[in-house]
DNA sequence: CCAGGGGTCCTTTTT
DNA sequence: GGACCCCTGG
């Protein structure tokens, strides 16, 4: 855990005029970072000496990242070196943060108390049953596409009311992307009807309605101007017009905002990130302070070369050198592969080769990739050379169909509202409630305009029939038993914490999977034969989900009313007054599962350092190895074939350049390697089943050829396989010629 | 009206 | 490896 020095950290040389900048400035301050120059460490330093140096009360400060794992990384080492009390200092995501502000004040928004959080395919599910309504056909249109469209409004701040005028009044041209724009500014209004009806919020949310509360409650800034006096955010370069605004409303007038970035590694437009907040800092807080930290304490030379020719090829940026002190190093690796199975054996049997001579943990190394996708090859092959990985993000956990069904049941009795969750299981085991039922009950709620929750309590023998009448009778009977249970449960978690084996809620949840029969569902499914008992055991995973939220909720609680001097205080039987703490709830447990995904498995299963991690080049941002591989550099897939579609229309509303994006993945991807770096692509790529010619990545060409080593794989393309891919490549040439319009 | 089986399509990036 | 659609039989 915290094995580091528990003295304030002198890490890193910041000359004298930088630490006084990072230590002294109040007001607001921009630490232009580049990578691997300390960017965390800087702000920890900053937080330790605003307890330590300043004597700030470690309560005042909130720092805010963007993912968990940064938030419990930089937790962590706060409290390494500002000691126990640093425990009070709030590090939280801004999603964490956005839910934290709902529960308080989310009431004066007519939020209900407890309400869901839908992420992607739950805000899919509201988006077509949002579609259905206004008679949008979603078998010609792609729904996705419509919800990114919203999503993008909602970052921007962009109301229904306002998207529509909008999308009126544009040109149009004619082309599919107006097409789609009329479509979702259409469904935009419904969709949010469609979540305050199932008392529920999006991810956007989470944001956006923080900041309305913030503008419009002159109690509820008074409130969190009172309780953070000193905000620091990581990874500004990746803020949205939403997240800007909450900055600036959490500041107040203080204006105590330390904010840390790069613009060299913005890679999120594509959810509304602007990279013009970090570039008009200075207009935005009028008076602030800049620094800039260009020193590399990362990478060898060559690696910081190669990231320093790739990334000059963009324009647009604050222009900056980064140097270092590492020694040269070894040259960067880089092979053609005949396709993607080779790519990855060769990788495979690398890591096999340089754990014994280069002395290497599994944990040193990382194989980055832009799309998901590509990590099942690897995959393969590292299982078949017995190498122990980690695959990081990707469909998550809870996305998988029994996880998604378990955690549909759990929602539909904490959210009594949630029509997308008790859609996903009024029918799931089947109880003779079908598709016609739900249809009648969806379209009597819309006439009646009431949640579907309502219509269907009403729903009687004259709507749908004896048969389903009775059905869905008992099932919301299920619903009402579990809920009674549910409370009894949560009181007695409320009351102490958690006993040995499972805790409360955790158990009313495993019995209330069994009274359902979701195993035996399971196992009912023919085409779950192979896959049952690893389904089953998913299953499970939830339920100990919640009781690692149960056992973690209490655990906050001890840790601070413990005194880190006295000796071990007798447990409380119930829980004490403390403004920021409450006891686990199953509507905070979802919320938790809904933010945060399976990350928390590491609490229990720390293996980071025996198992290579495999993960795209956005989750790899903030993260370093000492060996990274980044594989499949080829045009289409970096840059990805859609930012190339994208590119060709620059006049699109909102291009933000997307090919100048891709370059700066592949920069983020170059600099998150320590001491070697190797770069791959394929010649071919099987592509349902056939093999299909690729090229080379145009980024590659920007590395000067003295710093690689250009290797080739022993695999070469058989007969067979040379002719296919001939063969392929001037059928491509002829659809080409051909013309196919979009 | 409902359940289950077999076919087809597609796969950016994330909180 | 899925999600989803259509078809058939009860």
């Amino acid at each position: 855990m915290t094995t580091e020095a528990k003295s304030a950290p002198y890490l890193y040389d910041l000359n004298p005029e930088q630490r006084a900048a990072v230590l002294h400035t109040e007001g607001p301050l921009l630490i232009l970072a580049g990578a691997g120059s300390g960017k965390t460490k800087t702000l920890v330093h900053r937080i330790v000496h605003l307890i330590r140096g300043k004597e700030v009360d470690p309560s005042r400060i909130v720092a805010v990242t963007f993912t968990n794992r940064a938030a419990d990384e930089m937790r962590e080492r706060v409290q390494a070196y500002a000691g126990a009390e640093a425990r009070a200092v709030t590090v939280s995501t801004f999603h964490s943060l956005g839910v934290r502000i709902l529960r308080a004040h989310g009431h004066r928004l007519g939020l209900p108390d407890r309400f869901a959080i839908y992420s992607g395919p739950d805000q899919l599910a509201a988006l077509r049953t949002a579609c259905e309504e206004i008679s949008i056909d979603d078998d010609r249109f792609d729904l996705k596409r419509i919800m990114r469209r919203i999503s993008d409004w909602k970052s921007r701040r962009v109301s229904p009311e306002v998207a529509a005028r909008e999308v009126a009044e544009a040109k149009t041209r004619g082309t599919r992307a107006d097409d789609y724009a009329i479509l979702a500014a259409h469904a935009y209004g419904r969709y949010e009807e469609v979540l305050r009806a199932a008392g529920a919020v999006d991810f956007d949310d989470l944001l956006l309605l923080p900041v309305e509360l913030l503008e419009k409650d002159e109690e509820v800034r008074r409130d969190l101007w009172r309780r953070w006096h000193y905000l620091m955010i990581d990874e500004y370069q990746d803020t949205n017009a939403v997240q800007l605004e909450m900055a600036r409303l959490l500041a107040g007038q203080r204006r105590n905002l330390c904010v840390v970035g790069d613009d060299d590694q913005s890679i999120y437009a594509f959810r509304g990130a602007d990279v013009g907040n970090i570039l008009e800092f200075e207009r935005h807080f009028p008076g602030a302070r800049v620094i800039k930290l260009e020193q590399n304490y990362r990478s060898t030379k060559r690696i910081l070369a190669a990231a320093n020719a790739v990334i000059a090829g963009n324009r647009h940026r604050h222009e900056k050198q980064l140097r270092t002190e590492n020694p040269i190093g070894a040259p960067i690796d880089y092979y053609e592969h005949p396709d993607e199975e080779a790519e990855a054996e060769t990788i495979a049997k690398e890591i096999s080769v340089r754990r014994f001579t280069q002395k290497r943990k599994w944990g040193d190394f990382a194989v980055l990739y832009r799309t998901n996708t590509q990590a099942r090859p690897l995959e393969e092959a590292l299982r078949g050379q017995n190498i122990p990985y980690r695959v990081i993000g990707g469909t998550s956990f809870f996305d998988r169909k029994e996880v998604a069904d378990a955690v549909a049941y759990l929602r539909a009795v904490a959210f009594p509202d949630d029509e997308i969750a008790i859609r996903r299981i009024i029918n799931y085991p089947t109880r003779g409630i079908g598709r016609t039922t739900v249809l009648k009950i969806a379209e009597a709620a819309q006439l009646a305009k009431v949640g579907f929750a309502k219509a269907l309590a009403a729903a009687d023998e004259e709507l749908v029939g004896g048969a389903a009448a009775r059905a869905i009778r008992e099932f919301l009977q299920l619903l009402a038993d579990a809920r009674e249970k549910l409370a009894a449960a949560e009181a007695e978690a409320a009351a102490a914490p958690p006993p040995e084996g499972l805790p409360p809620i955790a158990r009313w949840a495993r019995d209330f999977f069994d009274r359902i029969g979701l195993e035996e569902a399971i196992r009912a499914d023919k085409r779950n034969a192979r896959t049952a008992d690893a389904r089953v055991d998913n299953l499970r995973d939830v339920v100990g989900s919640i009781a690692r939220f149960e056992r973690r909720r209490w655990a906050e609680l001890l840790d601070r009313a413990a005194d880190p001097a006295a000796p071990a205080e007798p447990i409380p039987a119930a829980a004490p007054d403390d403004e920021d703490w409450s006891p686990p709830t199953l509507a905070d447990a979802l919320a938790r599962i809904a933010l945060v995904d399976l990350d928390d498995r590491k609490d229990d299963e720390r293996e980071d350092d025996a198992t290579v991690a495999l993960m795209t080049l956005h989750s790899a941002k903030g993260l370093e190895f000492p060996e990274v591989f980044i594989v499949g550099l080829e045009e289409e897939i970096l840059p990805h074939a859609r930012s190339l579609d994208d590119a060709a229309d620059p006049e699109a509303p909102g291009y933000a350049d997307p090919l100048a994006e891709e370059r700066r993945l592949f920069y983020v991807g170059i600099t998150r390697a320590q001491q070697r770096l190797t770069l791959s692509l394929c010649r071919a790529r099987r592509r349902n089943g056939e093999l299909v010619p690729r090229q080379p990545s145009r980024y590659l060409q920007e590395i000067p050829v003295d710093l690689l080593n250009v290797k080739s794989t022993g695999t070469v393309l058989t007969e067979e396989e040379s002719a296919a891919l001939r063969q392929n490549f001037f059928a491509q040439m002829r659809a080409m010629l051909a013309g196919g319009e979009e």
